[in-house]
RNA sequence: GGGCCCGUAGCUUAGCCAGGUGGAGCGCUCGGCUGAUAACCGAGAGGUCCUGCGUUCAAAUCGCAGCGGGCCCA
């Protein structure tokens, strides 16, 4: 039996929905039900364990969900372990803030072991928070049994995966420049460097010639502390360079510089005059020059410094650029292309070490004032100023970062570059530029990937060094590991637990592990497979690899996007996924990123807390193309939990009928055939409907799969189709009309039900228990168990669309033309004439004039012919002085003035016919004359796209009857409704009405109004005493009226 | 500084691919409806389509340059 419902309350069915998931594991049992489908293997991006989710990566899961939830009811076998990405810095720093570490030295006392099992117990606590608030937005995803990256089998796939780069020769330990932050003393992969203003200083500096006397060549630099690991000058070789002899109080001295900079060269040392002694292309220069502070830096006596070709040289400052190849990435590259020693006196703490002599032990934030008074103490500082730039920082300390050269790890994907390309193309992106353009260029423009970190919280790397040999071993896997060192099973394979484990070398010496942990990124990058169990076992592998679909943010074009495809490659030589949707990043109105230093953060619990998760959802599935950013607006999201409020009173305005009339839709087995042209439309309508949402869909337009949904419910089922049914409700017992009516809504919202279960599965699951399971105890549990709806082509029908809407128009201009005489809908108007521009609006007119003549309220509709003018309306003579006044000269204001008040009709006609016509002495041609047409007073006219509305207002006194027996319905209506009344409860009424001719006019209509409010008695009448259970005085058109409601209790018997 | 994306009414957006009089929703103002009712409907006002230049008979739409925002990189 169907229920009745109550209000609609986001927040509470959302929850009963989801404990009733929960309940019969509803999860397991669709899944369950598809085990032999298509496979479909989804990979998820796996969420930073760090804390709470925030709205971007509750739209990510969102997406996600609704995806899986339409490939699952259309049949496929989805694979969708929920991933957790809970290794690496970001984990280490929120501890050591907890347990108030300030470095590594900390760590190290609290002891290694201590440390990773509060780095576990951080990620796993996280991990469950992170659940529940993913469960309460309705998201469905393997959350039993998720892949974690802490766990030894993932671990185990890492290993695996870097002992296959390994083995072919893709692995390679190395001195380069990295990213280091001073504060976690570690290497800091690109991507965690966070870009942010920062003052340093701008510096001009003077290296001395060695072979010349008083000559200079000037560099510029905004970090004075890597002056002291200087190797060499770069130059451009096509630019034109400057010897010139300059003077300052009184002391003259030689520089050198790009020509083009010289002024600005002279600007910054505020030298008065100067002189060109010599001019030489870059290439030709070749100049050897001393260190600027070789007497403080010893070292730096061991090294020749001088001059170098560099294309990354740009026309700025000097055009001289200060070469440390120790601290800076073209510096680095620069030194070993011209076999420079990499000379980095800069330790993992950011001191300086032995090798920077009088500066060691200093640190190098501190150095940068110490460096510039060393250099003016010498006369070689030209200038000193500050600047404010972008500066990288250490995305999770904000330390600001360094750059070092230092041993270690790398992946050689720079070899596989032109593959990854190749594979990129083959791979589905949606939109196609995420792919074609955005992950393209930063594939070609990628370098090699340093993937080992100076850290404890992480997959440890799985290679042995030999003390001796310096033989290198990988270890794939946690078996192969403990047989060849011969220690008994491990009881974890974090560190310290692999760290003291030696194995023995070829050679006889002993092979200790590398002391580093991976990159966190490379923990991700192996999900595809890892969530697979492989290379633990591989039979999942064999059935699901590679993944048929992922999808995140824009972000990951750098990030996941890539890493996977790097150890794809590595792996198995292919990219681990066959198409991805590229979404965007939640910002707040303003378009701003959301930020906590910003205060502009709305946190998805805000919203459901005000809306409920299915507002949400929906809010984000539609208000955006995927790809785009979307700029967070609680209006719209309102807008959303409106429009879901209209599909819940959609649904709840007929079960109280149906319920009354005992509507079986079960027996309803046929389509009816009283079923009118608005049940045909409505179920064409929605037919329509899915194949838009289908085709949307197919590309991942989740936008243009939910918007016509929401313009569906909102225009077509609200606005029209259900008040066009509303009189037929209404009806006594059990007439075809209305049960064709009950069919009709009852099939067309259980058909929405499947249609927005992807996307609002907590409101569709509540609609279908009532309307299908309450009603067929065999149909599926629940409605995401069911086939997708699949349009049913007998009710297409794309004709009677275009005519309902033709007949919407032409409502909706009459009512517009009603307003302009202020005539309320309630009051019939005699006849409504509709002047169609073509034969197509009139056959509308036809087909569906029931549907015109009920919805406008009218007691006739004319239809006039296409392009016909209506006869009735004046017409008036527009006289053309330019035409009459050369034909009649002086008598030509004695014409118009007669033709003014000349019969307008006949005279069109006569000019029609017989093309003049006289007017008295004088005959008037064609072109003397226009016309207009005028609106009788009673008549109001609007305009729809293709023709004209009159309405006729005139009054009669069956319309005012009528009129007026409306007010007083209207009116007692409302008083029922404010005594509380059941829909079928009886009252007894009393209506006082003064005036004599009004009270004449509706008691004219007496039966129908007590039957419409369905009253026991009902005395109207000019002077009697009104009493009962609710009294009220009322205006009715400046007409006094009082009323007296009470409810009728029968009589017992 | 570079790559990609975005910029349309006070707000959120459609239209842009494929050139032909810019459409909605929210908000505002006015009006209507009344057993879906703490709901709903209609009308009106509101636009330098980010700016400039170009292509074209015609540009929100195509091209170039710039400005602002986002992500990524340097």
């Amino acid at each position: 039996m169907l229920k009745e419902a109550s209000q609609y309350d986001a927040k509470l069915i959302d929850q009963e929905i989801q404990k009733f998931w929960d309940e019969i594991d509803a999860y397991s049992k669709v899944r369950e039900l598809r085990k032999n489908g298509k496979k479909f293997f989804f990979v998820d991006g796996p969420p930073y364990t760090t804390g709470r989710i925030h709205l971007g990566t509750a739209w990510n899961k969102i997406i996600k969900d609704s995806i899986l939830r339409y490939k699952s009811m259309n049949g496929f076998h989805v694979l969708d372990r929920a991933g957790w990405d809970m290794h690496g810095l970001p984990i280490e720093v929120k501890v050591e803030g907890v347990l108030g570490f300030k470095s590594k030295k900390d760590i190290e006392k609290y002891g290694v072991g201590n440390f990773v099992a509060k780095c576990k117990e951080f990620a796993l606590t996280h991990r469950d928070e992170m659940t529940a608030q993913f469960k309460n937005l309705g998201v469905w995803l393997n959350w039993k049994d998720p892949y974690m990256t802490l766990r030894d089998e993932y671990i185990e796939a890492a290993w695996w995966t870097l002992k296959q780069a390994h083995e072919k020769n893709l692995l390679e330990k190395g001195l380069r420049v990295v990213n280091w932050c001073p504060r976690c003393e570690t290497a800091i992969a690109d991507s965690e460097v966070e870009y942010a203003d920062e003052t340093d200083p701008s510096v001009y500096i003077k290296f001395p010639l060695k072979n010349e006397e008083n000559t200079f060549i000037v560099i510029w630099t905004t970090t004075p502390w890597t002056i002291p690991a200087n190797i060499a000058v770069a130059v451009h070789p096509s630019f034109e360079y400057v010897k010139i002899r300059v003077v300052k109080d009184g002391k003259e001295e030689i520089l050198i510089m790009a020509e083009a900079l010289m002024a600005n060269v002279l600007k910054q040392g505020r030298y008065k005059d100067y002189e060109v002694l010599e001019t030489v292309l870059g290439e030709d220069i070749e100049l050897e020059y001393m260190h600027p502070l070789g007497d403080k830096v010893p070292k730096q006596k061991e090294f020749k410094h001088n001059v170098f070709m560099a294309d990354f040289v740009t026309a700025e400052n000097t055009g001289c650029v200060h070469i440390a190849p120790g601290h800076g990435i073209d510096d680095f590259e620069l030194g070993m292309k011209n076999n420079l020693p990499i000379f980095c006196p800069v330790g993992p703490d950011g001191r300086y070490t032995e090798e920077a002599g009088e500066y060691r032990g200093m640190h190098v934030r501190e150095a940068n004032t110490v460096v510039l008074d060393d250099l003016t103490d010498r006369n070689l500082l030209l200038a000193s100023g500050k600047i404010s730039h972008r500066y990288g920082h250490c995305w999770r300390c904000k330390t600001p970062i360094i750059f070092l050269a230092t041993e270690q790890w790398f992946l050689k994907v720079t070899d596989l570059k032109e593959k990854m390309l190749d594979e990129i193309s083959k791979v589905k992106w949606y939109p196609e530029w995420a792919g074609s353009a955005r992950f393209a260029d930063w594939v070609a423009g990628s370098r090699d990937w340093c993937i080992s970190r100076q850290r404890y919280w992480g997959i440890p790397i799985p290679v042995w060094i030999c003390e001796s040999c310096g033989e290198k071993e990988g270890m794939g896997t946690r078996f192969e590991l403990e047989k060849r060192a011969g220690v008994p099973k491990l009881p974890d394979l974090h560190r310290p637990n692999v760290d003291n484990i030696h194995i023995k070398c070829k050679c006889g010496a002993r092979m200790s592990r590398v002391p580093d942990v991976f990159d966190v990124w490379f923990d991700s990058a192996v999900a595809s497979w890892a969530t697979l169990n492989y290379p633990h076992e591989d039979k999942a592998f064999k059935e699901w690899w590679p993944a048929d679909f992922i999808t995140e943010g824009h972000d990951q074009t750098r990030g996941w996007f890539y890493s996977q495809l790097g150890a794809g490659m590595i792996a198995f030589g292919k990219a681990p996924y066959k198409s991805v949707l590229m979404h965007g990043f939640t910002l707040d109105t303003e378009g701003k990123k959301m930020s906590k230093s910003l205060g502009n953060v709305v946190s998805p619990e805000e919203v459901v807390a005000k809306v409920g998760a299915e507002a949400l959802r929906f809010y984000v599935l539609s208000q955006n193309a995927p790809w785009e950013d979307l700029k967070f607006s609680w209006d719209e999201v309102g807008n959303v939990h409106r429009m879901l409020n209209i599909l819940w009173n959609v649904y709840r305005f007929p079960l109280p009928y149906m319920i009354i009339d005992n509507f079986d839709p079960q027996a309803m087995k046929e389509i009816p055939e009283a079923l009118r042209p608005e049940d045909k439309w409505i179920l064409s309508r929605i037919q329509t409907l899915i194949k838009q949402v289908d085709d949307a869909i197919s590309e991942y337009n989740l936008h243009k799969a939910t918007r016509p949904i929401s313009e569906f419910i909102l225009e077509d089922l609200s606005r029209w189709y259900i008040q066009l049914i509303r009189p037929r409700t209404w009806r006594e017992a059990n007439d075809p009309d209305k049960l064709a009516a009950y069919y009709t809504l009852y099939e067309v919202l259980v058909t929405l039900t499947k249609l927005i279960a992807p996307f609002a599965p907590h409101i569709s699951e509540e609609m279908y228990r009532n309307l299908v399971r309450n009603v067929d105890p065999d149909a599926p549990l629940s409605v995401h168990m069911c086939e997708w709806v699949v349009p049913n082509e007998e009710f297409i029908d794309t004709g009677l669309e275009m005519q309902m809407s033709v007949i919407r128009e032409i409502v909706e201009a009459s009512s517009n033309a009603r307003q302009k005489l202020k005539r309320k809908l309630r009051w019939p108007v005699k006849r409504i004439v509709v002047a169609p521009r073509n034969d197509e609006v009139a056959g509308a007119v036809k087909s569906l004039g029931s549907v015109l003549k009920e919805q406008t309220n009218a007691k006739e509709i004319v239809l006039l012919a296409a392009g016909e003018t209506w006869n009735e309306l004046g017409v008036e003579v527009v006289p053309g002085p330019a035409a009459i006044g050369p034909a009649f000269k002086k008598e030509a204001g004695r014409v118009i003035a007669e033709l003014k008040k000349a019969d307008g009709r006949k005279v069109k006609q006569a000019i029609k016919e017989a093309g003049s016509f006289g007017l008295g002495n004088w005959t008037i041609t064609e072109d003397m004359v226009s016309f207009r047409d005028t609106i009788p007073p009673a008549i109001a006219q609007a305009a729809f796209s293709a023709g004209d509305v009159y309405v006729d207002t005139e009054l009669t006194s069956e319309i005012e009857s009528e009129g007026y027996a409306r007010e007083v319905i209207r009116r007692i209506q409302d008083m029922r409704k404010e005594l509380d009344l059941a829909v079928e409860e009886e009252i007894d009424a009393l209506v006082e009405i003064r005036d004599a001719k009004v009270l004449e006019l509706v008691l004219r209509l007496k039966d129908f109004i007590a039957g419409e409010i369905r009253a026991k008695s009902l005395v109207m009448d000019r002077d009697i005493e009104v009493k009962g259970g609710l009294v009220k005085d009322w205006d009715v058109e400046d007409v006094k009226m009082k009323m007296a409601v009470s409810r009728n209790v029968p009589s017992a018997i």
